[in-house]
DNA sequence: TGCGGATGCTTGCAAAAGTAAGCACTCTTT
DNA sequence: AAAGAGTGCTTACTTTTGCAAGCATCCGCA
């Protein structure tokens, strides 16, 4: 498979392992919490396994933190989200335009904040 | 494995063919700009193969949205800041237009939607 | 001391993800 | 009408995910 995968490298196992240590959890209590087996949890905190979207979801869920920070951490999300304008992030979001449309959008909405600038 | 999956009826994969429709992609085309084979996508898009998160970065990578916005179809974030984040209301909202230009962008965005209705 | 439970880790297997190759179909182009 | 390329889909296969069961170690306690 062509796309990226994390190595035994990967941050994200130790971030999950040290999110579980910070809340007093064992690797059985977690892996219940989130409905999956112990097994497959240290071998994902070791950087083993490569979580799915619906085990990340669980984990996030189960560390009581929002999905969006732990799928940043796991380098899906891009943390960027703060300084996006609204306009532009409206757009982005909107599920039911083609991406040409988008960027059409988006251009024209910034060239009338250029245009308001320059006087 | 105890954790949710989406099955065959799940509406994520009809999402993703109809941003890729939208974006007059073809299988293969938008297969081979996310890394993945055609194969992989075709079934994906019918519900028969459910995408890990690499994948789905992938796709929205290719589609051209934001992750975000794929994951909440998905069911694994919450949409809650995207009802609110409406286009046209983050157009309305912005300061920084006149009242030409937000009713030309609504105009933009709307006659987009329509278009994209019919079809 | 030695038992019971809690800890994290390893192993072997079933099930799902993901691919390479090829099928059937529709358009162009020659 | 036949070659050629483009469309989506199917099948057979390899690789990875995720789990049940068990191992080794440590700690509190009778």
């Amino acid at each position: 498979m062509a796309v990226k995968r994390t190595g035994p490298d990967a941050g994200l196992g130790e971030f999950i392992r040290r999110q579980r240590e910070l809340g007093h959890l064992s690797v059985r209590q977690l892996a219940d919490a989130c409905g999956i087996s112990n097994a497959y949890l240290s071998q994902i905190e070791r950087g083993f396994r490569n979580p799915s979207s619906f085990v990340l979801k669980a984990l996030a869920d189960g560390l009581e933190l929002s999905a969006e920070t732990l799928y940043a951490q796991a380098g899906i999300l891009d943390p960027a989200q703060g300084e996006a304008n609204d306009v532009v992030e409206a757009v982005r979001r909107d599920p039911y335009l083609s991406a040409r449309q988008r960027e059409m959008l988006v251009e024209m909405y910034e060239s009338f904040r250029k245009v308001n600038d320059s006087n």
